[in-house]
DNA sequence: GTCCTAGATGCAACTATGTCGCAAGTGGAT
DNA sequence: ATCCACTTGCGACATAGTTGCATCTAGGAC
């Protein structure tokens, strides 16, 4: 689905909900999909470009707003910030605690391990939360 | 173990490491003994209480000490400060994201998909640095 | 188009969780 | 007992967000 349609999908999913098109969301909105997985902070940089008065903690709020109607989530991929996606772009990070790389692995991989948990423990994992850390190859040979 | 054997346990690991025993370690190591899951801050005001000089400064490099030498691993449970736990206690955290339930279960309860990542993508998992999130059977039942 | 109001915003201050530089203190080898 | 590298207390700084509040505005009613 190209950029534009995932826009107006969203517009569309704000509207549903009750919540008002204003024009730093649309500024944020647009930034977000020029990012791949953006901290609040890296949007709010980008926005300045578009509307230089958009506020932080605008977009912290509407970040939150965007995860409470299941538009996005936010992960966190080791210490730092946590970075933000698109919910329908659901996928698992692994992040080499040696390197920073982050490796994107499709939801399905850790499905044995969801029935494991949800069979042996009545625990329904939403693991996608936190990424799974460890090392790369490259860092586990040297 | 009991408490005394590990208390001692850890200060002959800090010896062999080369470091010093002092009064605001020793205080440090107590109280982390007399705590299940603790964050740094749990430990400062604790430590306070034996010794009331200890700042909260020297509570986080010891703790980063204790786990630059692998005595301790810290943990995050959710959002929230990471939480300190010995590394001999490895296992792993289900944490339920509705009621903060934590569930421990045994490391090797996710070996297999430890193999897969391995076996699929050359990563080595050390996954305990994050909790596995989630919801418990209580809150998914509701 | 104009009005109206609840929801959204900008701003500044605040909280939470650590981290760091540096002068002073101290453990423990000699 | 001495000495000095390691450790500490302290205060300042850094990062990642959160909140209260006065002001603004989107968008429905007319």
């Amino acid at each position: 689905m190209a950029s534009p349609d995932r826009f107006h999908m969203v517009l569309d999913r704000l509207r549903a909900s009750g919540a008002r098109i204003t024009r730093p969301r649309r500024a944020i909105l647009q930034v977000f999909f020029d990012h791949d997985h953006p901290t609040a902070d890296q949007l709010a940089d980008a926005v300045q470009v578009l509307r230089p008065t958009v506020n932080r903690s605008t977009v912290y709020r509407f970040l939150d707003e965007l995860e409470r109607i299941g538009v996005v989530d936010h992960v966190h991929l080791g210490h730092g910030p946590a970075v933000y996606h698109l919910a329908e772009d659901a996928h698992q990070h692994l992040v080499c605690d040696c390197c920073g790389t982050v490796i994107e692995i499709p939801e399905r991989t850790l499905e044995p391990m969801r029935s494991h948990l949800r069979d042996t423990f009545d625990f329904e994992v939403h693991i996608r939360h936190f990424a799974v850390v460890g090392r790369c190859k490259d860092c586990t040979d040297e």
